[in-house]
DNA sequence: GTCTATAGGTGGATAGAC
DNA sequence: GTCTATCCACCTATAGAC
């Protein structure tokens, strides 16, 4: 239908929009104009901002998601799963885009109460995999680490999303990449105490 | 004078405006609501907005920079010093504050060009200044690490930074203490390879 | 479902009196 | 330096024709 693939497309340029300017740096006009469409037109299909904004919260988790469980199914190490997450990352960044919930987790005071649900539960999926990840890998012996799995797992999330905000400001992905590379080298091949 | 302790005070709400809300999540009349005062007494200290995200950058950068050097002139080991200088970002978040650069650096797209320069150069000098001692400390053998002393202080600030921005959206600092703990245990006390 | 038209408000910014 | 008054562009959102 006509109705879906609108609907789609104003996602489409909206989760972009998000993701360069930030959830309170773009307007209904933006997303009209890139599509040729009116503003009423995407009223018709997200009322309010809010309404737009939950659903790219839910889109984004649901295809972040796909790709997690993707990885998890691969029947490989642990260590080159958490590889293949940090991947995930460098992909959202390399579009010179920020991840969406991470641009939000810093528009958060702004956003209303469904939005902000949405953002922190994105993180407490992505840590609740990466446990699930590193507890399987270390008892494996794939992976090596002292203390909570859970830590090592907040941890990992906010310093992939740390290391995407900074690089932005500098424009190089290949800062991302040395970073992150230090990052898993320290904190998965350290030696147990 | 009247003048100085007006902008002095407007720079105080803005401060707090921008490392709550985002660069485009307050506006000048916020600003003149908590004040008391009118929008275009605002305007006479700052004339466009821009201004005013340039004199904040600017005040919180000589703010930081005055801790760093507090903190490098303490005759004590590099380990205590980074501690330290975490120590710096815990207390932005206990005021439910992220830091202003970092709050910047996801507004970045957004911004004028002389506030995006001074966002890149925050993070700059907290990279020299973490590498310097960073270095300092390997030499004096008071912490091991491999590789290069910028990647790790990259590293460092991008996780500090991500950290904070996560743990926002939790609403809990504890989030951010353990974080920052398994951080500096795992990077500083690893033992060489 | 998409449009035109418009409401009702707020954004940053300016002119000029005091 | 601070104020009143105002501009105008833009914002989110709605009503109602097609």
């Amino acid at each position: 239908m006509a109705s879906t693939d609108t609907a789609a497309r104003i996602l489409d340029v909206a989760e972009r929009l998000v993701q360069v300017h930030g959830f309170n740096g773009f307007s209904y006009a933006d997303i009209a104009g890139e599509l040729s469409i009116r503003k009423a037109s995407i009223h018709h299909h997200f009322p309010a901002k809010a309404d737009l904004g939950a659903a790219l919260i839910a889109r984004y988790k649901k295809t972040f998601c796909g790709a997690l469980d993707e990885i998890y199914q691969s029947r490989v190490s642990a260590d080159l799963k958490i590889q293949a997450y940090a991947r995930l990352y460098t992909n959202v960044l390399r579009k010179q885009r920020m991840c969406l919930c991470g641009m939000l987790a810093a528009d958060f005071q702004t956003l209303a109460k469904e939005m902000r649900d949405g953002v922190t539960d994105f993180f407490s999926v992505n840590e609740a995999w990466l446990t699930k990840v590193l507890e399987e890998g270390r008892k494996a012996k794939a992976i090596h680490f002292d203390g909570r799995a859970s830590t090592l797992a907040e941890l990992l999330v906010s310093s992939l999303e740390g290391a995407m905000l900074v690089a932005r400001s500098h424009g190089k992905v290949s800062r991302f990449e040395s970073v992150v590379k230090k990052l898993l080298n320290s904190l998965l091949n350290a030696a147990s105490a």
